[in-house]
DNA sequence: TATGAATGAGTCTTCATTCAT
DNA sequence: CATGAATGAAGACTCATTCAT
């Protein structure tokens, strides 16, 4: 159905066009990590992106999530791949360099937690299937590590491998994701990523084992 | 009177006048732990409960997620914390007691964890205000009884004793709000919620930590 | 995602609730006969309807044709259909029956031909899949019965039966669809319905034959 | 530049910037006449003309449907009045130069009967206006010839001039313009403009007149 | 000459909300 | 108490159009 008349729109010249792209993706990841997927309208990212509406749609349609996996969150857990290098033996190392890789990837994105724990981990979260598919080996990987360890009696038969996974994800995404209102609560500034990680490590060695010396 | 319309889907009898404000409140509820809050409409969870939107408005306006923070997370929260009981001494004690609280609460309400996770834990969640103000104690107790405990040697020194209470979510809530993703990876049936409070017990028993015997 | 806060809008009595749906029909029929289907907004119905846009979809959602074909283009096919009566012996009759029965129907709903010609007959009409299937039987029995008339002779062998279907389809709704730019052209306003019937029945009596008695 | 958006498909090289504009032009027609005008958006015409949207702006601005109509549409009527030549004297013959003329022109155009229809005589077509003024003088002096012959009583009394006139676009612009759904209803592959012409004639001729001779 | 980038306007759709019943 | 009717606001999407290149 054809429109009016005359209109004048044209250009209004953004800093630099090849970066637009790449700047309306940043608004978007920062919607999502702080107000979710569904609760983020093309609109409001445009407006903190500061360009028109429909600038979102000529760019991504209604495909802006998936973008925002493929070339933000995949990537980033790529990083978290590399970090992990060569599989160390022990259980406890391993795990030690899991909370190692994740860690730093959060220190580099701090958009990453919130992002991985509502859209990924939790049910119902809009990257699941996005991002089910790309991820398994990882965790697969780990958990038949650890499987084999346990076999061997290397670390405790009440342990689940795979939910050894979940809680080394748990001890860093999970945290990073929530510290925000930890913080709150414990009135604590000092809840940084570095004592995630700091925690992770004492937690991974010894769980709540008392360190009292048995007479 | 729209006839060519969909139709909602026949309408479910409501046994009686005072049950359906909770029968309005189980609908969203469910809703809300299935795709969060800020995807669930009060049109969708009207559907759901086989009423007319309206009615919703006149129960709750859009006081809809007030009242599911209050008349349902709220007392199950209470429950947790009556779970509690009488606190036990050692944090190890400690710590399991909370896993046995939290998992018991979640086996009575399947829908907590995702909930609990996504609205309330990680940043952004819709019922952060509502609940931060009302729940502070328990946590705040725990870390302050781990405290002491660090402060008298008895558990590492590298735990941060507010983190704990954070590790202690994360291998209860966290897990169980994931869980379908893990059984899916997985391939696994059996990661119930038995599975996940067994494992968190053996994990803040000994963390990852080698149970070889040394020569 | 939602919304903002308090609005007021409720409801503006509209003459009667029961008529509005035929109401709302009415106008569609008119826009769509007036600047055809494809250059009709469900906005630009509703603003002739004097309600609100939204209210076209509550009713219709994206039916608003379809509806249109159903309940009020079919229903007018079908007195055509009953207009026909038991159809005369001879084909003359035979056209001259069907002249009367469509020249009766235009007469009672004027905007017909207009949506007959353009949305059904000319070739990318957006009524032609919906209508097809529904209306091929009057058309093949008079195209039959014509050729049955033509293998007996009593008609010219030069004619195609099923084209002189086509022919009475012409000489009344084209005839009736194409009146207004005839009258501006032949600056006539007697080019009513009336005249078009007494034509369309010397047509097919004659042609466009000589009356001179031959020598 | 827009990488996940679907990219048009592969712009087809036009062979020489002087012909870009005809280029354009065709691809208008083609979608006109497919579609009608006001579902033909310039985009859509860009997309298939293979050119970027921004062209046929810069060609033809909002003036498209007025181009096809001085450029395309004119000239081709431009060739009816040609094929008329010298108007013959008896009413038959004149009507049947018509019909010549009419279908070699649609035998060279193939668009013009549904442009034709659709566009210029069916009441609110897009080129109503811009026709009107430019075509009267053909079917004026068709009209006032068959005048004279009726005041002559060399056709019948019955026939109206002027409707003689829109009978034969009847019989020509408007059969053909309907003629795939024909094609559709009667299963009839043979439906083509010279089954049309040889039908017209003979319509003419005698009409649906009985030819079984009186004994 | 021709194009990609960018925008304002318009359409459709859905939603929360209100009113009369 | 509960519902259907009706509306204004907002979101997604598409379009015509303009500007710089």
């Amino acid at each position: 159905m054809p429109a009016s008349r005359p209109r004048r729109p044209g250009r209004r010249p953004v800093q630099d066009a090849t970066d637009l792209r790449a700047h309306l993706l940043d608004a978007a990841v920062q919607a999502y990590a702080n107000a979710g997927v569904a609760a983020s309208t093309n609109r409001a990212i445009a407006r903190a992106a500061g360009v028109n509406p429909a600038l979102v749609n000529y760019y991504f349609g209604d495909r802006l999530p998936d973008a925002v996996v493929e070339e933000r969150l995949l990537p980033v857990m790529a990083e978290v791949m590399a970090g992990m290098g060569e599989p160390p033996e022990t259980p406890l190392a391993l795990g030690s360099r899991f909370v190692d890789a994740v860690c730093g990837v959060i220190e580099r994105h701090p958009w990453l937690p919130a992002l991985w724990i509502r859209e990924v981990l939790v049910d119902g979260g809009a990257f699941r299937d996005a991002v089910f598919s790309r991820i398994g080996a990882l965790p697969r990987a780990v958990a038949a590590r650890l499987g084999d360890a346990q076999r061997a009696g290397r670390i405790d038969a009440g342990l689940d491998p795979r939910l050894v996974v979940v809680s080394l994800v748990g001890l860093t995404m999970f945290t990073a994701a929530s510290a925000p209102i930890w913080r709150r609560l414990f009135d604590a500034d000092d809840l940084d990523i570095d004592t995630v990680r700091r925690h992770a490590h004492a937690f991974l060695a010894h769980g709540l084992a008392s360190t009292e010396t048995p007479p």
